[in-house]
DNA sequence: TAAATAAACGGAGGCACCTCCGCTTTAGTG
DNA sequence: CACTAAAGCGGAGGTGCCTCCGTTTATTTA
């Protein structure tokens, strides 16, 4: 079963060349608009900026919805595709802090997008069990390697981290939040390499 | 704690004559229309309908949902009331009958507007657990009153009565879905009057 | 009853949504 | 390369949303 296929996909149907590069642009678009604006981003502004007319943006995704699955996707992948990139990039423990610095930048989206994804979550009950299985095993990953290399103390279940990460999400989103969540890993990085042995 | 309040409301502050006029007119309207066309049902019909200037429904309802959510409080207002209503005009299991009939219409009816009442859940959390209450305390009475004048069996619990009819709710919309639940009412009552004494 | 004031009204106007269909481009085929 | 069918494009246009503010009306006060 590959990532594209929903449900019952008997051909998922190669776009012709122009048609992939115009739906690529507008996901990356939307990407940026979507995290500057919001959700509520005009999409006849993404589809401006995307360099194509409105009815391109809407033949690709018939909903508002169906655009913003895409782009939350696209955000889990790069989440958990930046997790394999710094631990060739950088020592473990580096990677694992690096890594969860990002972390934060996903959760920022994820709430932002929160209120659709709500919406999308009714129709489509794959899409948390797909994604967070997959950013908590990216996550698995960073911490064993950091602790294999020492970097780390040994006796860390990776679970633990992500649960303290979780306080991000919960916390309420005043102005300094990022501040904040940034000091938090931070804190909790010191509370990792405390007492390691490397 | 009064039906209105909310939250911590101090002044529910009474409105003007023609306000107060303007509002009930609105909401009237809007429970027709989005009975015949949908929770989707144009604003600016509604307020037109209404004989009033669309500014005027927004200064009362500052979003669809907030319109949505006064609609659906006064359909469970009336179905309540007709328990009343219809236990003061018939025998007891025929006033029973009578208003699972009309519960049926309830259900359609929320059924209608579940995605609206979705979006509303995650903002005013009492909603569900207010008018759920009312509803199954009508019907318990109603049974009650039945089974104390022998017209239907004693050993009724009426909240298997609701267990029963909660099966309408999950039944898959087909076009012959009110008549099957109409089948369905007939049946429970036929099943309650079994072995009743009087 | 008349004047004063606060409350409410209404609809024009600006923006976004989304559909529809004639035009353009691509990817084959001879 | 020339041709053609199929795929894709795009934006005009019709509709609905919602804000803003000048005008109207109910209520209060004298």
């Amino acid at each position: 079963m590959t990532a594209e296929a929903t449900r019952d996909a008997p051909a998922p149907k190669p776009l012709r060349a122009d048609a992939q590069r115009n739906r690529d642009r507008l996901v990356e678009v939307a990407a940026q608009m979507f995290a500057s604006d919001g959700v509520d981003a005009s999409l006849e502004e993404i589809a401006k900026r995307a360099g194509v007319g409105i009815g391109t943006l809407y033949r690709h995704f018939p909903t508002r919805e169906h655009l913003v699955e895409v782009v939350y996707r696209r955000e889990v992948e790069g989440l958990c595709h930046a997790a394999e990139d710094l631990a060739r990039e950088h020592p473990a423990d580096v990677a694992l802090e690096l890594w969860m610095q990002r972390f934060v930048d996903y959760i920022a989206t994820k709430r932002g997008l929160a209120t659709s994804l709500r919406l999308l979550l009714t129709t489509n009950s794959t899409l948390f069990s797909d994604t967070s299985g997959r950013v908590s095993s990216a996550m698995r990953s960073l911490v064993q390697a950091a602790a294999a290399s020492g970097k780390i103390r040994a006796d860390v279940d990776s679970s633990d981290v992500m649960h303290a990460l979780g306080g991000i999400y919960s916390a309420p989103n005043t102005p300094d939040w990022r501040e904040r969540s940034g000091r938090l890993v931070k804190l909790l990085m010191d509370g990792l390499r405390f007492g390691a042995k490397g």
